[in-house]
DNA sequence: CAACCGCCCTGGGAGC
DNA sequence: TGCTCCCAGGGCGGTT
């Protein structure tokens, strides 16, 4: 499902194709997405002038203003000659003047595509409260630990607040835990700061690495040129539960968290709060 | 404000 | 084979 490593492929993929080109036209089969899809009027005939990410959102930088599309769970956005064959769930294509389009495939249609007018994107009320880039240059241990006081949340569910930073799903989350020895159930407050560095730092390291792999796809996910990600087979914990560490070999456990699975090894993730310590 | 939970949606897998 | 049930999950919006 897309994470912040699968946007940020699908912006990489796309930008060469779609940077300075002007929007002729678009195609919405399905408009009934997560929100109803907004393609103004206004947007016909304007240059398509960067493409940008903040967290999971892609932004389509107009000079009029800023189309607004999110991938949701099972979203993927690709560029293709104009006149593909449509297949099932290519709800929306826009057409641009290379006789390409920008296509949205999206089964599950939890994805969006928004509009925001004018020249600054972040002011949509999807955007205004996101929190920190965790690949931008604020985001550290210290801003972790100072927004985690007196937060009762399980540190897990912390990191994947959007409000906190963006970016973070359940996949990267339980990996980047993972590589800090940090168990994800405890209670985000009760980690010390020294952890959260590891943390922050851990959080970096993996989405990173992710970005370098062309993301995870478990089933949906392509990238602008349909080819897979390849962090699948790097994943440490995630949909490994009853399977051994690749660390120790201890097995790994599953718990429930914000109604979520959770993979973890008890044994290399004993860092539990201060009690534990010392 | 923080925490929690329901909800939107479809495909795939398990069980019968 | 075909049905039903359950699960996956981002994140909004309402409630506690």
């Amino acid at each position: 499902m897309p994470e912040l490593p699968e946007v940020e492929t699908t912006r990489r993929g796309i930008e060469p194709w779609v940077t300075g080109r002007q929007v002729i036209g678009w195609t919405v089969r399905n408009a009934a997405l997560r929100w109803p899809v907004q393609i103004p009027e206004s947007l016909r005939g304007q240059t398509i002038t960067a493409i940008q990410r903040r967290g999971k959102y892609l932004l389509l930088r107009c000079a009029d203003g800023t189309l607004i599309i999110h991938l949701g769970m099972s979203g993927n956005l690709r560029v293709l000659d104009a006149g593909t064959v449509v297949r099932k769930h290519d709800h929306v294509d826009i057409h641009l003047d290379n006789d390409k389009i920008l296509r949205l495939n999206d089964p599950r249609r939890f994805g969006s595509v928004l509009y925001q007018p004018g020249d600054d994107p972040e002011r949509h009320t999807l955007l205004v409260d996101l929190g920190l880039e965790p690949l931008g240059n604020e985001f550290c241990g210290d801003y972790l630990h100072k927004l985690s006081r007196k937060r009762k949340v399980a540190v897990k569910n912390f990191i994947m607040d959007g409000k906190v930073v963006v970016g973070v799903g359940n996949i990267y989350a339980a990996e980047a835990l993972f590589k800090a020895g940090i168990r994800p159930g405890i209670g985000a407050g009760r980690i010390p700061k020294y952890a959260y560095n590891q943390l922050a730092d851990a959080i970096r390291a993996v989405l990173a690495q992710a970005v370098r792999a062309g993301g995870t796809t478990l089933r949906d996910f392509v990238g602008a040129d349909g080819k897979p990600g390849y962090f699948r087979q790097q994943l440490n914990v995630y949909g490994r539960h009853g399977e051994p560490c690749r660390s120790c070999s201890g097995l790994l456990k599953l718990q429930i968290l914000g109604q979520r699975s959770t993979v973890y090894c008890p044994k290399c993730q004993a860092l539990q709060g201060f009690s534990a310590v010392r």
